[in-house]
Order: C-alpha cells, then sequence, then structure tokens
DNA sequence: ACCTGAACACCGTTCAAGT
DNA sequence: ACCTGAACACCGTTCAAGT
C-alpha cells in the first residue's frame, strides 16, 4: 500500500500483489466458462494479468489449487440450502445444489469427484449429511454407512455429469443421438428389449434421472431406520 | 505371409502387421497396470515395438481407441455373469463385474464412464438391464427411466472408483488417513455429528458402500413395480 | 518476498518421407 | 498399404535471475 501512484488501469505492474483468493477467483472465472476454455496454468496467468508460473508462489501444485477451488464451490452449494428443512428436504437441496454447482464449474465438478479435500466446507457437507441421516433415525455404523452412501453416490453422479458437459457441443450431440436414432436401427431378434423400448429410451430426461437416483438413496435410509425400529411389526 | 524368415525372434521389423486388435491388447495390458504405467500413446508403441504413431493407422485418435478398449472390457464384464439368475442377481452380477474390471483396467473405467461407446458390447449390458427392470415388472417409459437410474448410476459409481484406484499409492493413503485421523480432531462444537461418530466413519468398508448403493437401486425398482402393480392396496 | 521467463520433460497429433 | 520419424502445438513444473 506505500506510494504505487495508480493501480487501477495498468493492473499488471504495479498492483500485482497476487492472493490465494485472487487465483481462486480467476480459477472460478475460467472455469465457468465450461468447455469453451481450458483450465491450464497458463490460461490462468492470462486470467490474472501475471506470468502463468506466478500461482505456484502460493499453492504448491495445480492439484491443491484445485482443492481449494473445489471447496470454495462446496461453500456456494451449502449456501444454496435453505434453513428448517426436514432431513428429506436437506438431501434434496444438496443434491440439487451440488448437481448445479457441477455443472456451473464443470472442470472442478469433474476432476474433485474422486476425491477428499479435507477443507472446511467439506467438513461441513459431512456434517449436513450425517445429520439427516441420524434425523431420518439411523445411529452408529448404519449412520456412517448411509452417509458414505449418499455422499459417494452423489459426488460420483454429479461428477460424470459434469465431465460430460465438458465436452465440447458437437461431441455431446454425436453420444445424444445414440439414444434417439442407434438404438431404433438395432437388430430385434438379438436385441428385442431395445427394440420394444427405443421410444420411450429417447425420452427419458437427466432431470427424471436425477430425481430417480436421489430418492432410490432417501428410501433406502427410510426403509432400513424402518426396519430397525420396529425389528417385530409384519409387514 | 510371402518370404519373410523369422517373424518370431526380432518383433520389431518384418512382422510388423499391425492389426486393432492387437492394439487393444496392448493397451489393456498397460492399463492393468494401473497407476505404476502411464496410457500414452509413445507407450503404447512401446509396447507394441512400433512407432507411437503407428496406431493412427488403425484408429481416428486415441479416444476411439479408448472408445473399442472399453467395449472389449464390457465383454469381459458380460462373460463374468452366470446364467440362470433372477433379475436381482443379474443386476448385482452385473454390479459387481462392472466394478471388478474397472478396477482391474483404472484407466478405461475412469475415462469411459461418461461416454457412450455406443458398439456391441454396450447394446447386450443395455439389453439385459432392461430385461431385469421388465421381469421386475416395469414396462414403458417406466422401465426406460429405471434402466437409466441403474446404468448412469452404476457406472459413475465405478468410474470414480476407478478413478480414484489410479492415484499412486501416498497420495490414496493420505486420502484415507483423513477418515482415521483428521475427523478425529474436528472442534466438537461446531461439528457433533462428526465429533460422535468419528470412530464408525473410519469404519466403513468400500465393500459395504457398493453394496448398500446397489441395493438402493435394486430396492427402488422393486418398490415402483410393487406400486403399479397394485395402487390399490394400502400399507 | 514475490514475480519473471527461459527451459525441461512430457503430452496427442500431423505429415512428408520411406518401404 | 502401412510404418517411420521429425516436427508442431500444447501441457505442468523447476529454477536461476530479476526487482
Amino acid at each position: 500500500m506505500p506510494k504505487s501512484p495508480a493501480n487501477t488501469a495498468r493492473s499488471k505492474r504495479a498492483g500485482s500483489q497476487l492472493t490465494p483468493d485472487a487465483i481462486i477467483d480467476a480459477s472460478l472465472r475460467i472455469a465457468a466458462r465450461g468447455s469453451e476454455d481450458a483450465f491450464t496454468v497458463r490460461r490462468l496467468g492470462e486470467e490474472l494479468g501475471a506470468d502463468p508460473t506466478a500461482i505456484y508462489r502460493h499453492f504448491r501444485d495445480k492439484d491443491e489449487l484445485l482443492l481449494s477451488v473445489a471447496d470454495r464451490t462446496l461453500g456456494e452449494v451449502l449456501d444454496s440450502i435453505p434453513e428448517g428443512l426436514d432431513w428429506k428436504g436437506r438431501i434434496r437441496a444438496l443434491a440439487d445444489g451440488s448437481l448445479a454447482v457441477a455443472l456451473k464449474y464443470p472442470v472442478v465438478g469433474s476432476a474433485m469427484a474422486s476425491r477428499t479435500t479435507r477443507r472446511p466446507n467439506e467438513f461441513r457437507v459431512v456434517e449436513l449429511i450425517l445429520g439427516a441421516v441420524m434425523e431420518a433415525g439411523l445411529e452408529g455404523a448404519e449412520a456412517a454407512l448411509h452417509y458414505r452412501m449418499v455422499a459417494d453416490s452423489l459426488l460420483a453422479y454429479v461428477g460424470q455429469q459434469a465431465a460430460y458437459f465438458l465436452f465440447d457441443a458437437e461431441a455431446r450431440a454425436a453420444d445424444e443421438s445414440a439414444w434417439t436414432r442407434e438404438y431404433r436401427l438395432v437388430d430385434p431378434r438379438a436385441l428385442p428389449n431395445i427394440t420394444r423400448l427405443s421410444a420411450e429410451l429417447a425420452e427419458v430426461t437427466d432431470e427424471q434421472i436425477f430425481e430417480a437416483t436421489v430418492g432410490a438413496l432417501i428410501s433406502a435410509i427410510e426403509k432400513r431406520a424402518e426396519t430397525l425400529r420396529g425389528p417385530k411389526r409384519p409387514r
């Protein structure tokens, strides 16, 4: 903050002072551009108006930067969850928020899906899911197991969606036409089920699939809690 | 097959004749080495005893090669499913087989989890799952939706497991210690659920999680079929 | 104390040249 | 008709040199 005459106009030289937060901000701006802009160290330098290698002064390597970026996006997910929901509502809100944020920053969502960030917001998510499964009626090892089921399944699903979203538009269109076109042209003798359902297969939407998946996870928790609560009662 | 004196000893020059199948075989050999050996075009050339760029004579690019390799591994999964199982058994066998094969060839499993190969064995897998959900009692749009739920969830889960397996041993160990160590050192006031369950969290196994996830998918199908079959009957 | 820029060891892919 | 090998346009990261 000493003399530096004007650090607004030419941001390159004078007011450089890179900070971890500024680097994370720039990373999110690039990530939000999806498949239009690769998330590279050189691109990041450009976005910051600094030398590409400057970030190594603030993060050990690209992986550590990505973990920090991921934790920030986890914060966005947590902020999107309203207060006062019951356990099912909280899990649904977490699921919807995770998908939305993963599709907003697809590079982050796809790269971090199989990772553990071990940063503050991750702990808050764990706490949230554990609270939900305990409110549902699970305890101890059962609560821990079902937390992992929800967390791992959701993260995997959302990560794959983000990875798919990262393809450029042409590659995605080719994949999608598989459902609408190629499944209709299949040998009816060898593949009778596909033949019979080719029209219905083309009409399933991503939203329906996600809703069914999240619903399956919630039902599993509910059912397990019921079984443990009243093991005597016949069905 | 003309003169070529000896194509056994020095496989490099004489008996070159690369074929797509030979390239896929070599790819699987490299993929099976997991994190010990990167799956690169140059490594593939080495494994084949040929110039790295020779594969471009048989595959448009690395992505197309990977899709072909993936379809071969799908064949391995299908071959591992025994005859005569009921629908639940077939889905479980498919799930177990997919996980096993994805962990056997982690590069393939992780790269292909968000893709559609549109090759023969993929159609056979679709046919199998559709048959299972129809045997469970679902039809039309419901069968199509639940097929997608099973396929997408399973593929995502298995793909993430494979991606995680691709880290080298040190990085994995660091991630695992998070469960056993860092969760015990958390602020009990801010994160009471984690504090209470830190011991149980450390003891959940991957096998339990996968079993719970697959069970949740099967239960969801069963429950939906029940609801559609007898909509009148009260619970 | 932080940033720069050349350099290194990698990638996937193209293309003229060989046989 | 297929393979070779130099070359290109990229990567992430290191390190001596600048300020």
